[in-house]
DNA sequence: CACTAAGCGAGACGGTACGTCGCGTCTTCGA
DNA sequence: TCGAAGACGCGACGTACCGTCTCGCTTAGTG
């Protein structure tokens, strides 16, 4: 017989998932709750993933939350400007700023959601790279400047002042912050 | 009877605290180990703080782990770069990282440790203001240049590689980062 | 500060563990059924007892069920009569069959019921000796006859018969047994 | 096609319930251990009986743990004295103790294990009438004496000392236990 | 010798109870 | 008068078996 690959009630049980974690936050985030909600008994859950991280790990992966545009509005700025309006949005947007930022600050006490966040950054480094060869080809962009560095310095600019510094990232500030990045690096 | 600011044993309090946070991670971090550890009862611990991160903001801001030497080197390039290594060193070294990610990146879920991340990042911003200041009367900085941004930019780029990225942070990523900054707020 | 000897609610404990005992029998015992029956939260008893036998073993010793009266008829075969009616009652009542036959017939596998077993057949043999030096008094008894030995073949039998041969032990049964037994020690 | 009257694999699932039986005791014979250790789907098992103690039932009746030898030594004392030691070495043998007494002390709650334990003494009795009518023809054994009776006496007094008093039984008590019942008998 | 139905293996599932951990509260006593 | 000590209700944990279901593959015994 064919072994499936997931639980018959796969889609409740991610959305219970991610409802769950949004309603109550990470640590309040229970596989109880889970699977009452989605009309599915502890031990099914507990027979696909051996852990909560495992569990929202997989929800995450096919939430498609961390879906990308990748823009192309003909200027390294516009399209720099473009992502950092998306990463705020991302932090920001009612809907995702609670799973986003719980997930991705999980950190390294807790592979699955590291391996999560590690594999998001890296594909979205991936898609992100056409920006800059674009740049290049029409010289916005000095030779040897290392795009993930750009990368680096726009997005964690942006994470470090929402999150860490408790502030807000107004769009005059992620125009200064791609200004800045921009002219350092052309 | 004089009314005490805190426990008796305030200090084994705090020690106990953060080895168990060093330890074991956040949440794994539990009242009443900490009560067993220190060598008080966990009726004690309720009575002073109201929940764990309460406690923990306590013993964070008793701690000095957030001890900060702002440099002087003469230079912007070289203060910038003092800066970052101390934070990346922060953010690497054994006895800081899992303290200091397990609190700062607590977000928005957890109003006592965003207060000690809050006003550990406001502190620090005020005490590197000089660092700008030098730098502006040196002409090291466009005019306009706005300093927390500039923060912003090196600080974030550092915590975004190593925390979500999981990534490393090289000193030659360090000085990649300063010198790209640095050209692009002169 | 004093530590108790049990918890609070110990009878409605122990009322709730024997009726549960008497209506499911031994194996769908449930510790939580217990606890809601009693009241009590589950963790409460698992403060006070191990194990599902600790607090059978307690509640029975408790219940006074195993109490005993001493016959004294003015013969031997009167007193073992009474004594061999008493066990066939012990056995047959509503009230006590349950809980007896589950909790004596629990054997070596299950150290503390047998503990309970052990000592109350013990109590009872030596609760039981003044019968049979009556009877020597009275030259009922053969010389050398063992008081132990007649209680095992009057007592065994009984047991035997109704729970083992799934039989029953009518008045004849009784009478002839323990004049049997009486024949043959006298 | 024809119905079979059980599995294929019978034997094995039969070996494995004693087995584990033998090992762990009834309560924690589990019928997913069986099914795991027979290498048969556990499927199987809930297809050909209804319960655990169905399942039991059966794998005693195959046994042959109950068989018997019918003694004929020529008195009735060594007749006696011989089945007291084989009903002793069932009871206390390490291959038969366990099985046996879990099985036969089952009691009423049990339907199916009482059914196997009456037939058992019932068809032990049906073999042991002989021993009586020998005695009878030989003189030894008194008018109107009931063999039950003496059979209820001479194996309950042995159940009842090794079981529930937790006692040993010599040969010694063997002996005083037949002699006695003998003297009362004859 | 192929057909065909009973028998079986495999896998997933809902469900009950287990025994444990840590939480936060309360009461009572002792220093 | 503070605080230590202990008991407690509570929610969730992760696990073990239970008994049931569905779905194809095996495997005989017959036609």
């Amino acid at each position: 017989m064919r072994t499936q690959d997931g639980p018959r009630k796969a889609e409740a049980i991610f959305a219970a998932t991610l409802e769950l974690l949004t309603e109550h936050g990470y640590d309040k985030l229970a596989i109880e709750a889970v699977a009452t909600r989605s009309g599915v008994n502890k031990t099914t859950l507990y027979r696909w993933w051996p852990s909560k991280d495992a569990l929202l790990a997989a929800a995450l992966r096919d939430s498609g939350l961390f879906a990308l545009d990748v823009p192309d509005t003909g200027s390294l700025r516009g399209d720099l400007l473009t992502v950092a309006t998306q990463i705020h949005r991302l932090l920001t947007s009612e809907h995702t700023a609670p799973v986003v930022t719980a997930t991705l600050t999980a950190g390294p006490r807790r592979p699955e959601l590291g391996e999560v966040s590690r594999s998001f950054f890296a594909d979205r480094m991936a898609r992100e790279q056409p920006i800059f060869e674009r740049a290049a080809a029409r010289g916005e962009l000095r030779a040897g400047a290392d795009p993930v560095v750009v990368m680096d310095l726009l997005a964690g600019s942006i994470w470090f002042r929402l999150l860490l510094r408790g502030g807000e990232a107004d769009p005059k500030f992620l125009e200064e912050a791609v200004d800045t990045v921009l002219n350092g690096a052309s």
